[in-house]
RNA sequence: GGCGGCGUGGCCGAGUGGUUAGGCAGGGGCCUGCAAAGCCCCGUACUCCGGUUCGAAUCCGGACGCCGCCUCCA
C-alpha cells in the first residue's frame, strides 16, 4: 500500500484508489509566456518521481497535466513582443517540452491545451450560472464561493477568516473578494471564444477544473501541485466541481518550493532562475539528484553550490556504474519492477527502498540506503566476491532507474589524439618508464582528462 | 490579524525517545610505481529556557529567529 501525505487531512494516509491498480493523477502545469524557472523543475522533477514509482510498483497511471496556454500574462507578453498570443504560447511551450526532455521528466499520457477546452469550460460557467452559484458582473462572470459549504477546506481555515485577510483590492460588483472569474469578457483585440453569457476567454481556475475532469472522470484519485497553488487555486477548483455536483479529487498533494535564499522563488518577488539556464551548464540528473536528497515536501534550495555537491555525489554513482558496467536506464521509459530479476542483496535492498518511497515519497533515506548499497558493492567486489557485488550494484541501478535517474556507466568519447597519448602512456608504463607514464598524464589533464588506470590499461574521462 | 511550516555537526540534508542517516568537503590509513577510482577509520551536531522521563535533538510549554499561504505564482 502507497501512502501519500494529503494536504485535506494535514498527515500520511493510504493512497486508496477508484480503480484498483490503476492510479489517475493531475498535476497543474505551467502557463507558457516564459522561459520554465526552477521552481517548475521542482514540481516536474518531484511528480515524475511519483509517477514512475507508481508505475514501477506494478500500477498503471493515467498522468495528466496541463498546458495552460491563454491567460493574462500571455496576453501581456504578446503586447509586450509585438506578437500573437498562440505565437508566445507556441514558442514558450516549445522551450518547455526542450527542458522537460532534458530533465528526463516523462511525457504525460495526457498534455491538455486549455483552448481546446473552452467548450466545456463555458458550458460548465453555464450550468454554475443557471444554478446561481454564478453570476455576471461588467467584466465577466464570478463564482460566489459562499455557496459551497465547505469552502476554505484546502485552506485549513473557515471563509470568514479568509475574508479576513483578504488582500485582493475591492471590487464594487464582487460579492465577496473572495469570489473568483471563471469568465472574462472579450476586450478588443484579445483572443476570445464565444458564449451565450457574452464573448471572452476562461478563468484560470475554470481551465484545471473542466480539464481533470474531462481526462481523468470524477472522484479521480490524485490532484498534485505546489503548495503555493493550494489556495486560491485548487480550493477554487474543487468549489466548482462541488458546485456543479461532481466529486472531486480523492487525495490532494503538494510539493515545496524552491527558495532563494531565504526567500521563495516567485514571480512577485521577481527573483526566478531559468531552468533553461541551468541546464546548459549542468548535468541535469543533479538536479535531480538534488531533488531526491531532500523530502518532496520540503523547500530546497537551488544554487551553484548545491547543484555542485549534487554533481559529484553523481560522480561517485557513475563511477560504480561504469566499475560494472551497468545498463542504463530511464530516460522516457518508465521502468516497471517485475522486468528486472530481484534476488539476494538486490532483494533485499528493494524491499527496504520500496518501504521509505511507499512511505510518502521518503527519497532522501531511500537514496540514503542506495548510496549504502553502492559501498556495499564497491566493498564485495573489493573482497572479491564479484557476483554478490554486481547483483547489489544492478539493484543500485535499477532502483535509481524506477526514480528517473540514470548512471552512466559509457566512458567519454575519446578523440584520436587523446587515445594516442593514451597508448603511448600503457607502452611507458609497460616499460616502467614512470617518468614518461606521468608526463603524459599531465598532458591528457591539460586536454581535461582524468586519468584513471585499470587492469586493462589507462582510462580516461572528463 | 487568521492558518501552516521550519531552526541539526564546515556545508547540503534525513531521522527516531536510549544504538552510525546519507552526500560533499576535511584528516588518517589501505590499495597504487605515483595517482585516480574504491575500501576502512575519524567529527560526537541538533536555536534558547523550562517541564515530562531512568533517559529527549526526538514529547509538552514558553521564548527568540526565519519562511510560506490568505493577490499572480509550481
Amino acid at each position: 500500500m502507497i501512502r501519500l501525505f494529503d494536504s485535506v487531512h494535514a498527515e500520511v494516509r493510504d493512497l486508496t484508489l477508484r480503480d484498483d491498480g490503476r492510479v489517475s493523477m493531475y498535476v497543474c502545469g505551467p502557463t507558457v509566456y516564459e522561459l520554465p524557472h526552477l521552481g517548475h523543475g521542482r514540481f516536474t522533477l518531484v511528480w515524475d518521481v511519483a509517477r514512475r514509482w507508481f508505475t514501477f510498483q506494478g500500477l498503471d497511471v493515467h498522468f495528466v497535466s496541463n498546458i495552460t496556454d491563454i491567460d493574462d500574462n500571455i496576453i501581456a507578453r504578446a503586447l509586450r513582443d509585438g506578437v500573437s498570443e498562440a505565437e508566445v504560447a507556441r514558442v514558450y511551450e516549445n522551450e518547455w517540452w526542450e527542458a522537460m526532455t532534458r530533465l528526463g521528466v516523462a511525457r504525460p499520457t495526457d498534455a491538455p491545451h486549455a483552448t481546446q477546452y473552452v467548450d466545456q469550460m463555458v458550458e460548465l460557467i453555464s450550468s454554475l450560472l443557471a444554478s446561481g452559484v454564478a453570476y455576471p458582473t461588467s467584466d465577466g462572470v464570478y463564482f460566489d464561493v459562499s455557496r459551497v459549504a465547505d469552502y476554505g477546506l484546502l485552506a485549513g481555515q473557515p471563509l470568514d477568516s479568509l475574508r479576513a485577510g483578504a488582500r485582493v483590492e475591492a471590487n464594487d460588483e464582487k460579492r465577496s473578494p473572495l469570489d473568483f472569474a471563471l469568465w472574462k469578457n472579450a476586450k478588443p483585440a484579445e483572443p476570445s471564444w464565444p458564449a451565450p453569457f457574452g464573448d471572452g476567454r476562461p478563468g484560470w481556475h475554470t481551465e484545471c477544473v473542466v480539464m481533470s475532469l474531462g481526462l481523468l472522470g470524477d472522484g479521480f484519485d490524485l490532484h498534485c501541485g505546489g503548495f503555493d497553488l493550494k489556495f486560491p487555486h485548487h480550493e477554487n477548483e474543487r468549489a466548482q466541481a462541488v458546485a456543479a455536483g461532481r466529486a472531486f479529487a480523492r487525495h490532494w498533494a503538494h510539493n515545496g518550493w524552491v527558495m532563494v535564499g531565504t526567500e521563495k522563488m516567485s514571480k512577485s518577488l521577481n527573483n526566478f532562475t531559468s531552468l533553461t539556464h541551468l541546464l546548459e551548464e549542468t548535468d541535469a540528473r543533479a538536479y535531480r539528484l538534488l531533488v531526491l536528497r531532500s523530502h518532496y515536501r520540503s523547500p530546497i534550495e537551488v544554487t551553484p553550490a548545491t547543484i555542485a555537491d549534487a554533481e559529484r555525489a553523481l560522480a561517485r554513482l557513475d563511477a560504480l556504474a561504469r566499475r560494472f558496467a551497468l545498463p542504463a536506464l530511464a530516460g522516457q521509459s518508465l521502468e516497471v519492477k517485475s522486468s528486472f530479476h530481484w534476488e539476494g542483496l538486490g532483494q533485499g535492498l528493494l524491499e527496504r527502498v520500496a518501504a521509505k518511497l511507499d512511505d510518502d515519497l521518503d527519497t532522501p533515506l531511500a537514496v540514503a540506503l542506495l548510496f549504502d548499497a553502492a559501498s556495499s558493492a564497491n566493498s564485495l567486489a573489493d573482497a572479491g566476491d564479484e557476483d554478490s557485488a554486481r547483483g547489489l550494484a544492478l539493484a543500485v541501478a535499477a532502483l535509481f532507474g524506477a526514480l528517473g535517474l540514470a548512471l552512466e556507466s559509457a566512458g567519454d568519447e575519446v578523440d584520436e589524439a587523446s587515445a594516442a597519448l593514451v597508448r603511448q602512456r600503457d607502452q611507458a608504463r609497460a616499460q616502467k618508464d614512470w617518468a614518461e607514464a606521468d608526463r603524459l598524464r599531465t598532458e591528457l589533464a591539460a586536454l581535461g582528462w582524468t586519468v584513471e588506470d585499470s587492469e586493462s590499461g589507462t582510462q580516461i574521462r572528463h
